[in-house]
DNA sequence: CAAAGCACATGAGGCA
DNA sequence: TGCCTCATGTGCTTTG
């Protein structure tokens, strides 16, 4: 399975490229000398061009996600587009949940380690004892999972994985 | 800003449908009784209306992505198709980090409470006393962050957010 | 061969 | 007006 192409195509300009202008509706019409046709097709190759950028762009980015995508899970079925997105979302529910429930759990269960601590420090200091000091990490700076853990998304500067993204464009201009 | 459409814009049928076959390589003549020519133009139609399913799809699954991303990220930029895909894979990598390391800090930080707990316990052993006992959460029960954060990934079965998907593709068969 | 996925060209439409 | 995004129809390719 699997139907798509396996690599970028490497952009063979399909029928109406090299057979311009079928029948459209507009447009110039197709003269051997006519200024206006030329001009029109050249606007319309700079539009293709854009859009073909544009659309490798969007397949790169989930390509990216697929990659992205916890291995396992991505080897058991067939990654085309739509899987990859679906499995994209779920991914990122996972890891949200994930994130809140496990990281509560942790966080209470240090905080009654911590109370346990400072309960036998007690008992030990009313009993004219001292424990050898130990500098603990302080509890508050581990990061509260009760709020809403946001940072500054990290810029990934319009990353292209695929390196044939302007060459593609070649023809353009 | 945002020069996409706002909802679902359900399917005018653009000039090729109401004016089928135009110039193209394959496909039989149009003449008006061509059992040949209706029958491709029946395979067509089915598959365009296929195809228009499976965009439909990937469209309502970025869209999808795009809701679930952090909302004052997707608040201060434009939502396209593109710039969701980006922030998504950037959302799932600071996820994944912050998931790790932060996991792990805090694993840390319980173990040496966990070890302090041990230590002044022994103390107070030692000198004959002993602390009211008290049930502290097993710390290995606290999933292990430097194994890789792996479960099933939940089944959202095939759920599709924007209603209008069948209804776009009545026109079929 | 049928089914499904994909890239393409193209026109429509919004926004600066 | 020019630029950008989008949806559509269409042919090509691969898989079963």
């Amino acid at each position: 399975m699997m139907p798509g192409r396996a690599q970028r195509p490497t952009f063979v300009p399909p029928t109406s490229m090299r057979n311009p202008v079928r029948g459209s509706s507009k447009g110039s019409i197709p003269s051997a000398d006519n200024p206006d046709f030329d001009h029109d097709r050249k606007k319309k190759d700079i539009h293709n061009g854009i859009e073909r950028l544009r659309r490798n762009n969007i397949k790169d980015r989930i390509n990216e996600l697929g990659l992205l995508l916890p291995k396992e899970a991505s080897k058991e079925m067939k990654l085309n587009k739509g899987t990859i997105l679906k499995a994209s979302c779920d991914y990122i529910r996972q890891l949200e949940k994930g994130q809140y429930q496990q990281q509560n759990k942790l966080e209470s269960a240090a905080k009654q380690y911590a109370d346990r601590v400072r309960e036998l420090e007690e008992i030990l200091a009313k009993n004219g004892l001292r424990a050898p000091t130990k500098v603990l990490p302080p509890l508050p700076a581990i990061p509260s999972a009760s709020q809403p853990f946001r940072q500054e998304i990290q810029e990934s500067p319009n990353q292209t994985p695929c390196g044939s993204l302007e060459s593609d464009c070649s023809t353009l201009s």
